[in-house]
DNA sequence: TTAGGGTTAG
């Protein structure tokens, strides 16, 4: 090649670097290898920039690298910064820094290529570090090094030195007032000092569009939504210039705050403005709907895009790893290679996200590959996400292996290794890994002490590990945290200790939402449903607005409770407070409704199918289920399928429940064998249990009991109590006796087994074995949980026990349960004493049955509700069989709709029939 | 001098 030749490749390539064309400058390095072209320092620079810019793979900046040190250029200032800065991109500081100390001459851009390495890797002091040998040895710093000191001091919070560094630039005279200002405003903001920042920009004489951005930029990032939004109404207002940089503000607020009212409210703005086209509001619209949950709107936002760069494609990974579309992610990650040819470190950090479950163990090992080929394996935050990914997968071995070979641990590996052990259900590996983080030197911080706090579970565990580990924390002073506040009052719950919990509740001074969450959590887990809205009426009154996860909470209640009335005016709240949107708390009003027995509410809330999450999809299947519609159920099983959407492990509890209430045997059998071998998902307890029900309400109690030999997990109580019932269906006396025994070998104490055997045997004459049994639970203390029924009206509840005689209106309920004794017998009604539970004489069985919770509330339901109304009961146990006979005679004679909720499942009763067509 | 993607937690 003549010297001619090496200029025009010289000018090509700086013409495709300057015309930001970094994928042709880089192929045409290839061709240029091929052809041995000599090359200057200028050209070889000008390519590492091209690879630092185009995010390319990091292999081919290697190439460059390995090329450079071949023809010598490597003494040249620009070829050495401009690597630095490279390896600096893709977080591999310690390389960038052995360059550094290589180089024979350095100058201003190269210290501070490095300086934004160590920023980028989280090593603020580094970066101090490096200022001050900089003015030791009279380097003179440029705007860049400025604005990055600057930054760094409002990331390390340290208010005082960055008055420092300005003073040091009003000095030499670098800059102008305003920008001086901006810059002050920006450390305030990141100081979280937002009234410094404000009194900074509320005292400037003059200001440009960037003050205007940094102060709202400074209460954005620290949640004042408010604040940011009033400066820019002002800014509207009188300063005319709104740009791309003051959406992207507005918008990250909106994430923040999680409120994707707001946010639509920003995005319609953004499309006036014709500024959506921005790459980096379109950018900051995808994390938005991200975290919003909602995935389905990024996608659709993501195709329209007129303009995509990488990190709008590493938004996508990221969005559907974090809203759990794991097969999502790994598709988009494979068109992403195909489409536009690069990658990132995010995008294989954002990849590996994705495959933080077991079912994604084997792409997760292959993204590993990835990262080891490409060089990226000495990355901190590819190594924090490995060890994720491993340890979420449960893989713990191999997540300390990645750990250890890491060159560099920061907090997050030993967060992520000590998150991941207890999640795993190890508590002392956790509190192992706690000691160990300490012994190196790493501090902890908040997330840390969340951590290992969620590892106990268990009274034990709280005694010997969780209580040391709060006298620490108070110690620490970590104990000011909110979410270690937080933490702890779900510890003390989770360990069994919920007056703890109250007492910690109690004592805090400043309660805050997420405070009032966990308490209210605490005790809706410990069955205190009616606390858990007591204490939601005191946060409204506290002056707190209820969030997405206080109303969540409290809707289940409502439906745990069947309590339709608050459930629907918790509902109105979700409307009123802008959360209809948020698909996790209208999923829960959904399940609400279902729960209340209230179908024709679960259809209209519910979203149209393309936008449906497998939430929604799941509760749908199991409020059909629940109301015995078999049929839709299977139906909307197939819709989903349609859809695209994969069922998981929940889908199958409520498909195998819905065949088992409807008797559907084959068709359950053959969801559960296909399970496995067609949709991935093995089978776990829960479902082996439907299928014990299934097989045995069907009247196959020896498939049933051949089942749970051969079943993949060990049986449970739930699987004996379920064979037990059905011996009591299908009067197996023997089976009966070898299921309770199984269950009593669990727990000695269980009642339900004593009860539901000695029911067991009443149903078959065997008084004998009654009385026995009546006998040893009476000797080993054991109480039967008693039956009740209860019947809402005129906003009270009305609870009726067995013979329940001491209601106020008792002698009307006598009477009416007289009438209709007389009138269904004339219709017809032949009582079936075989339910009748004491050995008695034929007409004091008859008269025990009548004295049945269900018929004393349906009696005060009759005279207490509004003729022709529909009537809703509940009851705690299932409903009796004889009972069952009554409601369905009494429909008939009434013409009114009875709906009869027991702890599994409704029956609706109308025009003498039940919508479950008595199997049940 | 202002804005967008990533690892722990929520």
């Amino acid at each position: 090649m003549s010297e001619r030749n090496d200029a025009s490749w010289n000018t090509m390539m700086s013409g495709y670097v300057r015309g930001r064309e970094y994928s042709k400058a880089i192929e045409f390095f290839q061709e240029m290898l091929e052809g041995g072209v000599k090359s200057s320092g200028f050209l070889m620079a000008s390519l590492v920039t091209a690879c630092d810019k185009s995010g390319s793979m990091f292999g081919e900046g290697l190439q460059v690298h390995g090329f450079v040190v071949k023809v010598g250029l490597m003494s040249d200032v620009f070829v050495g910064t401009s690597l630095l800065h490279y390896y600096g991109t893709y977080g591999l500081v310690s390389d960038a820094h052995k360059l550094f100390e290589e180089m024979p001459e350095r100058n201003v851009v190269t210290w501070t290529s490095l300086m934004v390495g160590h920023s980028d890797g989280g090593e603020s002091e580094k970066v101090i570090e490096m200022y001050r040998s900089m003015r030791r040895e009279s380097v003179c710093c440029n705007e860049n090094t400025i604005a990055l000191v600057l930054k760094t001091c409002g990331t390390l919070e340290d208010e005082l030195l960055g008055l420092q560094v300005l003073g040091n630039v009003v000095k030499s005279g670098l800059d102008t007032n305003v920008s001086v200002g901006n810059s002050l405003i920006a450390m305030y903001g990141s100081c979280g000092n937002v009234k410094e920042a404000c009194r900074v920009f509320n005292d400037m004489d003059e200001r440009d569009t960037i003050s205007w951005n940094s102060i709202i930029s400074a209460n954005a990032q620290n949640g004042l939504c408010e604040e940011s939004l009033r400066y820019f109404y002002w800014m509207r207002h009188v300063h005319k210039e709104v740009n791309s940089s003051t959406v992207s503000s507005l918008l990250t607020v909106s994430s923040s705050v999680d409120n994707l009212k707001w946010g639509r409210g920003i995005h319609g703005l953004v499309v006036k403005s014709g500024l959506e086209s921005n790459v980096c509001v379109g950018n900051s619209l995808l994390k938005m709907y991200s975290e919003a949950g909602r995935w389905k709107d990024a996608e659709s936002f993501f195709q329209r895009m007129p303009q995509k760069d990488l990190i709008s494609w590493n938004s996508m990974v990221a969005c559907y790893a974090q809203n759990e579309e794991s097969q999502k992610a790994l598709n988009f990650f494979a068109d992403m290679r195909r489409v536009i040819k690069t990658m990132s470190y995010v995008t294989i950090t954002s990849a590996l996200a994705a495959c933080s479950n077991l079912e994604f163990i084997a792409e997760g090992k292959i993204l590993h590959a990835v990262a080891v080929l490409s060089g990226l394996q000495a990355n901190i935050v590819i190594g924090n996400a490995l060890v994720t990914m491993y340890g979420k997968s449960g893989v713990m071995a191999e997540a300390r292996k990645v750990s250890t070979i890491m060159p560099k641990r920061d907090e997050v590996t030993w967060n992520a290794l000590i998150g991941c052990h207890a999640e795993n259900e190890e508590a002392n590996e956790s509190l192992k890994a706690f000691n160990m983080m300490r012994k190196e030197g790493i501090r902890e911080n908040y997330i840390t002490i969340v951590n290992v706090l969620g590892a106990f579970s268990t009274p034990d565990c709280l005694q010997k590990q969780g209580m040391p580990i709060h006298a620490y924390i108070v110690r620490t002073g970590f104990d000011s945290d909110k979410f270690v506040q937080t933490s702890l009052i779900t510890m003390y719950a989770k360990c069994g200790d919920l007056h703890s919990s109250s007492f910690m509740f109690d004592g805090l001074s400043t309660k805050r939402s997420i405070t009032w969450n966990a308490i209210i959590a605490a005790n809706a887990h410990h069955g205190c449903g009616e606390e858990a809205l007591k204490l939601i009426m005191k946060m409204r009154n506290a002056g707190l607005l209820l969030d997405q996860f206080s109303l969540s909470v409290a809707l289940s209640v409502s439906a745990d409770l069947a309590i339709l009335e608050e459930g629907q005016q918790l509902h109105g709240l979700v409307i009123k407070l802008g959360f209809e949107l948020d698909h996790y708390v209208t999923n829960t009003a959904m399940d609400m409704y279902g729960k209340c027995g209230e179908m024709d509410d679960v259809l209209r809330i519910l979203s149209p199918p393309f936008i449906r999450t497998r939430l929604s999809w799941n509760i749908l299947i199991s409020s059909y289920a629940r109301h015995g519609c078999f049929n839709k159920a299977r139906e909307t099983f197939q819709e989903m399928l349609k859809w695209g959407e994969k069922p998981d492990h929940v889908t199958f509890v409520s498909l195998l429940s819905a065949c088992s209430h409807g008797g559907l045997v084959d068709e359950g059998l053959e969801y559960y064998a296909s399970m496995k071998t067609k949709f991935g998902v093995p089978p776990a307890i829960e479902h082996c249990v439907c299928i014990i029900d299934l097989l045995g309400r069907s009247g196959r109690l020896s498939d049933a009991e051949d089942f749970i030999k051969d079943m993949p997990v060990p049986p449970n109580d739930f699987v004996w109590r379920s064979l037990l019932a059905s011996c009591k269906i299908h009067q197996n006396l023997e089976l009966g006796k070898k299921a309770a025994d199984k269950l009593l070998e669990l727990d000695p104490s269980d009642d339900s087994a004593y009860i539901l055997y000695s029911n067991v045997c009443a149903t078959s004459g065997r008084w004998d074995v009654v009385e026995n049994v009546r006998t040893k639970m009476g000797s080993n203390n054991i109480k039967k949980q008693p039956a009740c029924s209860w019947v809402k009206s005129k906003n009270q509840i009305s609870k009726f026990g067995m013979g329940e005689k001491s209601h106020p209106q008792n002698v009307q309920i006598y009477a009416k349960l007289g009438e209709l004794m007389k009138t269904i017998r004339e219709a017809g009604y032949v009582v079936d004493t075989s339910y009748a539970l004491q050995d008695t004489d034929e007409e004091q069985k008859e008269q025990n049955l009548w004295n049945h919770s269900e018929r004393i509330a349906l009696a005060y339901a009759l005279i207490s509700t509004p003729e022709g109304s529909p009537i809703r009961i509940f009851k705690n146990l299932r409903v009796c069989g004889d009972c069952h006979s009554v409601y369905k005679f009494v429909s008939g004679i009434v013409g009114r709709k009875i709906m009869l909720r027991d702890p599994f499942r409704f029956h609706h009763f109308s025009d003498g029939k039940c919508s479950c067509s008595d199997y049940w």
